[in-house]
DNA sequence: GCATGTCAAGTTGTG
DNA sequence: CACAACTTGACATGC
């Protein structure tokens, strides 16, 4: 059966994830900051709980973890650890509460680390944050039993090949935590599902298909090739497929291409419908734009025997 | 209150 | 060369 997942953010329910910029904590000494991001991560960590029960009341099968969680967790300044924080045992003992509602509803958790994180570039710094925060994701991810860190493959520098020979170097050198929940998804510009089989075949990366993204930056591939191959990778290792859908906000022609409040149901693949997968619902308007779509597909709730 | 400018980070393509 | 786009606005400031 096909899940589907809401990413990051609410609309209609009032669950929130607060932020904090560097520039404002800095103005203060550790003392006050520690406290400061305390006072956010318990935050946070409360709405995460209020979020996996809302997805579960409103039948999803899945939900994607917002990057800053733990804001500026590796910020070269003002970034800390757990451990450093006031109030940490409360925030593990909310983790922890998300890891048992995760079980109990059944439900798929996954990160999706931002554009700055990326593992082909020739800059050393570049790579040395980006395994920092790939760190930082693994350990959230640890804690509440999230089974995918996806990203992309970056950028061209010029040279795509020499571009993924350093990508894949990273990976191979990759701690467990991280190494386990790779994987690669398609990007709208630079690297299409056809350039991305080859490396998650040697290094078995499932391939996360997003077919906006392929739509947008196409490859020669039919939607059905690359779904098959998209099937193929997760099944190469034993797990549940993963897909990403959204609609062009000003339609296909428009040169930006921002996403759209609602998912059109015309954009949605046929061959996806009766799969064992999940697909994660890209659009402005959040948790309405998922009820919307399963109610086109006519999908029944997750989770309900 | 509400509008506005700013906020850690990379890379690419457009105007 | 500046800026928007990307998985996604939130926050502080000033009126």
């Amino acid at each position: 059966m096909l899940r589907l997942g809401l990413c990051c953010l609410f609309k209609e329910a009032p669950i929130r994830f607060r932020a904090a910029t560097a520039k404002v904590l800095k103005q203060y000494d550790r003392g006050e900051q520690l406290a400061r991001l305390s006072a956010l991560c318990l935050e946070n960590s409360r709405s995460l709980v209020a979020a996996l029960d809302e997805v579960q009341r409103l039948g999803f099968g899945a939900f994607r973890v917002c990057s800053p969680l733990f804001p500026l967790y590796t910020h070269p300044e003002v970034g800390y650890r757990l451990d450093d924080l006031p109030q940490a045992a409360e925030i593990a003992a909310n983790l922890a509460r998300v890891k048992s509602r995760k079980s109990r509803y059944r439900l798929r958790l996954s990160f999706h680390p931002d554009q700055f994180t990326l593992l082909s570039s020739p800059r050393p710094e570049v790579t040395a944050a980006s395994l920092q925060e790939l760190d930082y994701q693994a350990l959230l991810a640890e804690q509440i039993d999230a089974d995918v860190i996806n990203i992309h493959a970056g950028g061209v520098y010029g040279d795509k090949e020499s571009a993924l020979s350093r990508l894949a170097e990273q990976v191979v050198a990759l701690p467990a935590p991280v190494r386990s929940r790779l994987t690669l998804e398609n990007d709208d510009v630079s690297y299409t599902v056809a350039d991305l089989l080859p490396i998650c075949e040697m290094l078995s990366i499932p391939l996360v298909y997003d077919v906006h993204h392929h739509r947008c930056n196409p490859d020669g591939l039919t939607v059905a090739e690359a779904t098959a191959a998209c099937l193929q990778s997760w099944r190469r290792v034993g797990r549940e497929p993963y897909l990403h859908l959204s609609s062009p906000k000003n339609g296909w022609h428009a040169k930006p291409k921002p996403h759209a409040d609602f998912i059109d149901v015309k954009d949605f693949p046929g061959e996806w419908l009766d799969l064992n997968a999940t697909l994660d619902i890209e659009a402005k308007a959040k948790e309405s734009a998922v009820k919307q779509l399963m109610a086109e597909l006519n999908l029944p709730r997750w989770g309900r025997e």
